[in-house]
DNA sequence: CTTCGTTGTTACCGATCGGTAACTTTATAT
DNA sequence: ATATAAAGTTACCGATCGGTAACAACGAAG
């Protein structure tokens, strides 16, 4: 029996010299850069060298291959966060401050667009959207992630202070598109307001230590 | 001149049930829960019970429009903002609170879309779209009234606390789209994580006053 | 060579998009 | 009554959208 075609689970000799692959790279740094809703298949198949048959070859659907886009990106994430929180393994505050740090870092590249997956939530509003579910899926992960650090780490409130973790991560995605200078942004005091917050709650309650 | 007009209905050139406010209050509500882009001037005239050639009569482009409902928005921001410190003159700190906590009661409503300008941040990735201009100004000037009010509370480093804070403002805004119960979203935090933050930057170095 | 799977090419579809022309209707002001 | 301005109506435009049909060219494997 033959395999599904759509699902391209056969192998090229040397990586991603397919056209999907070339489409499918293609289309992520378009959705990124300029938006998904600002982005046509033609805009993606001529930017990748290809036709819009191919596309539809290798892609169900403009939408379907929205969805793939947001759950290759959603895999990547996590594996750039289990990376960056490797190395402080049996530290959590380190480790909340290594994706702060880290995320900083990464924001400092030229023509960053915040995350895809916050701005996919702008766009895509309709919950019937085939990536509507990772969009939703990624972000309760990412919270229930801090909440479990902030816990490790001995927080008096570890859901708030998870929470409001989150909320200095998604400030600085979100304030990322305008404050195109990430020199002088906000999201360049996010780390010591990270801080900030850790000390609140992991200092005892008569003590404040600063750093 | 003026006889007995029936009090209302049209007479002023600017403000009334005239078909360009209805076609700019619908627009406006479109916009915000379904997204600029996926929103046509059919979908709006239609929903202002009117035709597309009323509306441009009253706008010369979709682009314009947008970029009215942008200033429009934040106007009324500035203006929601102001009411909501005024209670607290002279007390910085407890208008950085009365904001958080405004800001929380008001996510509260059904159906909220986060901030409209934030929205449109991702939707409007073009420099040259009119409304640009509004979006850039707009979080410019929030930066700079929070640092100024962090500033004023005596905070240490009051463009740290300024840039902190309206990361949890943003960050509340940015998640209120995927977290839709309100209830128990991390922006239910954002408060207390401002108040920590206060806290740090506020408190006399050696001890912790608030709980 | 002959398959067979992959890709390129061209042409096309219906729907929707933003935007306009020309005319009719309606209400008001004088 | 009549002039005038606002608004409704219908039809249309070119462009673009997501998506498809049919066929030709290519490369590798039997």
């Amino acid at each position: 029996m033959s395999h599904d075609k759509r699902t391209t689970d056969r192998q090229t000799p040397e990586g991603g010299t397919r056209v999907r692959d070339r489409i499918f790279k293609t289309a992520r740094e378009l959705f990124y850069r300029q938006g998904i809703r600002a982005v046509g298949v033609d805009d993606i198949t001529s930017g990748a060298g290809t036709n819009k048959m191919s596309f539809y070859r290798s892609f169900s659907s403009k939408d379907e291959l929205v969805a793939q886009c947001l759950r290759a990106q959603e895999g990547e994430y996590w594996t750039w966060w289990d990376e960056v929180i490797a190395p402080h393994a049996g530290n959590p505050r380190a480790q909340i401050e290594a994706i702060f740090d880290a995320s900083a870092r990464k924001a400092r590249d030229v023509e960053r667009c915040g995350c895809a997956i916050s701005n996919a939530a702008v766009e895509l509003r309709d919950d019937a959207h085939p990536g509507h579910a990772v969009i939703h899926e990624h972000k309760m992960e990412k919270r229930r992630r801090l909440r479990e650090l902030a816990a490790a780490a001995g927080a008096r409130d570890a859901d708030a202070l998870g929470d409001a973790l989150m909320l200095l991560l998604e400030g600085s995605a979100a304030t990322r598109l305008t404050f195109s200078d990430c020199e002088t942004a906000p999201l360049c005091n996010a780390l010591a307001g990270a801080r900030a917050l850790l000390d609140a709650q992991l200092a005892p309650p008569r003590a404040a230590r600063r750093g």
